[in-house]
RNA sequence: GCGCCCAUAGCUCAAUUGGAUAGAGCACCAGGCUUCGAACCUGGGGGUUCGGGGUUCGAGUCCCUGUGGGCGCGCCA
């Protein structure tokens, strides 16, 4: 339950019964003092209304029927209202199972990310759209969205040409396209080097084209070498992406022309300079200058506006999505601007139609450059991912020696992998972040085994119990166990704000604020020894902590050990 | 030239989208294991939220402006 929107719905109607309408600004408490959760939004209705802010929100308070959910409400400062709920109410919240509620308006949700470039290996660029949009993914789909998820890999283009002939002419098997960034260094500095090797390289890029027999196998056979690349990694992130999932950008390659002729149609289309553009009033520019999208090149080829404009398309038409989430590079955020601006204009998304562009910044070293090599070069994925799983090794080994060999090596799987994953979730998406692999491996701190760890404390003591627990009153009866029960019950809350907002690190805040409560619960009070009641309650906390920290992880896709 | 984004403690990041006294971790200082995992916890110092105006009962958040940084903008994706 969103006892969040549950509260602010009881404060609005309590507002309606007062003749006021407007947002109750409804939030959880600053501070301790302020109760669980305060209402900032009278001020402001008040100021509308023209009346004294404290008189108005005493008349809310008046006519609030929060009787069993909360103590009296209280009038605090210039006209905030303080709402501390009852011991009984967060008693019968805790007694119920852990579960998302569904939401109350399940959509139809595209998510597209990940979406490398198949000419080349993946590398840390590829990253944090990975990684973010499967964290997406999961919570939308636990609020019972029907999610389709699309990995839109570039596998058409004009580096293909050259690509296959190198595969033709110099390396066709399986052991050289293994380093596919080697082979992709090689082919360019023949095709740059090598007026031949161009020329051919270009005719095969018009054989692909065209359909012809022997470019198309080859080409296939380079595609299907990369995306098992690709696959690898996804299987080591432990993210849900499959061969199904892919939808590439040459799926929409038989659309293209009907893209042109749609948008001519619609009396968008502009031939400048000899290549088709649109021009929307709404990007011109101080100096007058309207930017053009480019559609179509001179030459008659298309762009990937022109691929980008068939996908929403098609997935509005084909897809029927009431929802389309890009995660993409912020770089890309004009180019989104536009093939959103063009699709509405020309029919492809209907107004109802949700588009998102949801960018992130971009990854950079602890020197605050962008991430390398420390030869200047870019960092595979798989790289990446073996030195993280290296480094959790080594920690592993130094702090829990007495484990056998083969769970230490699961250890730092889970710990090595859920630190570069949850390094990224849990800061802010929109910003450039800084990778640093001390920071995220600490047990310190906002960290992925910090609450890893926290998990594990608590199955200790559950591998501690022998018998089942009874079921008893679930009021906290110590401030500690308030704390964590207050924090337990906004889960749904959270949850729900991440998918409205593909914002994850909210989740990771939430977890690894619930963390600390309970590390501060755990120092202050004994569970196994308590007395009956109390040891029953703590263990009714304790499995309620595991629940959603083991859920919120989930959610963001990262495991948790038994033991670390 | 036009446009977008960013600037918060020494460092890395938050601040629920305009709410009450800007919070965490690292680092620094001082404490806590004969009781459930000390990979933890408690306390302390540390801030002109880049500068300057403005709007508002209330601004880190909105508007204007200056500085510094990143990025995008006709035939790559």
């Amino acid at each position: 339950m969103n006892i969040r929107t549950f509260l602010e719905q009881r404060v609005r109607n309590a507002m309606s019964a007062c003749g006021l309408a407007g947002n109750p600004g409804l939030q959880p408490a600053a501070r301790p003092e302020f109760g669980d959760y305060q209402v900032n939004g009278i001020m402001g209705v008040a100021k509308q209304a023209r009346r004294n802010p404290r008189e108005l929100a005493g008349e809310v308070i008046a006519a609030l029927d929060l009787d069993g959910i909360a103590e009296p409400p209280e009038l605090a400062g210039p006209g905030f209202i303080n709402l501390r709920l009852t011991p009984a109410f967060l008693a019968e919240h805790l007694a119920t199972p852990l579960a998302v509620t569904p939401a109350g308006n399940p959509q139809h949700v595209v998510v597209d990310y990940s979406a490398p470039n198949l000419a080349k290996e993946m590398h840390v660029g590829h990253l944090r759209s990975t990684i973010i949009g499967d964290a997406v993914v999961r919570v939308l789909s636990t609020l019972g969205h029907t999610v389709t998820r699309q990995n839109h890999v570039g596998d058409w283009g004009t580096q293909f040409g050259m690509l296959l002939t190198h595969m033709q002419e110099a390396g066709a098997s399986s052991a050289e396209l293994a380093d596919l960034e080697a082979f992709y260094v090689q082919a360019k500095q023949r095709f740059d080097s090598d007026a031949e090797f161009a020329m051919r390289s270009r005719a095969n890029v018009v054989a692909l084209q065209s359909g012809e027999v022997r470019a198309r196998a080859a080409w296939q056979r380079f595609i299907d070498i990369s995306l098992s690349h690709c696959q690898a990694v996804y299987d080591r992130l432990g993210v849900l992406l499959t061969a199904a999932d892919v939808q590439p950008e040459s799926a929409y390659n038989d659309d293209l022309p009907e893209v042109i002729r749609d948008l001519a149609t619609a009396g968008l289309l502009t031939q400048s300079d000899g290549a088709q553009c649109v021009f929307l009033d709404e990007f011109k520019g101080k100096d007058g200058n309207v930017l053009p999208l480019i559609v179509q090149k001179s030459d008659g080829g298309y762009l990937y506006a022109t691929t980008d404009l068939a996908a929403i398309r098609y997935r509005a038409r084909t897809l029927r999505a009431d929802r389309v989430l890009y995660f993409t590079d912020a770089r890309q955020a004009l180019h989104f601007r536009q093939v959103f601006a063009v699709a509405r204009a020309a029919g492809f998304a209907p107004p109802d139609l949700q588009l998102e562009h949801l960018p992130f910044g971009a990854m950079l070293g602890r020197d605050g450059k962008p991430f390398k090599t420390r030869a200047g070069g870019v960092v595979k994925l798989t790289e990446l991912l073996d030195e993280a799983t290296q480094r959790a090794r080594a920690i592993v080994n130094a702090k829990s020696a007495e484990l056998p060999e083969e769970e230490r090596a699961r250890i730092a799987h889970a710990v090595g992998i859920g630190a570069v994953k949850y390094a990224d979730l849990s800061k802010n998406r929109t910003n450039d972040y800084l990778f640093d692999w001390d920071q995220m491996l600490s047990f310190d701190g906002n960290t992925a085994p910090y609450l890893q760890y926290a998990c594990t404390r608590i199955r200790s003591i559950f591998r501690r119990v022998d018998a089942d627990f009874p079921a008893v009153d679930m009021a906290p009866a110590h401030a500690a166990e308030r704390q964590l029960a207050m924090q337990l019950l906004r889960y749904q809350e959270v949850v729900e704000t991440v998918a409205a907002e593909g914002l994850p690190h909210f989740l990771c805040v939430y977890l690894y604020d619930l963390a600390t409560r309970f590390s501060q619960f755990y120092e202050q009070c004994p569970v196994l020894n308590a007395e009956a009641d109390d040891r029953a309650r703590r263990l009714g906390l304790c499995a309620r902590t595991l629940a959603t920290l083991e859920g919120g992880l989930g959610l963001l896709g990262i495991e948790v050990p038994e033991r670390m």
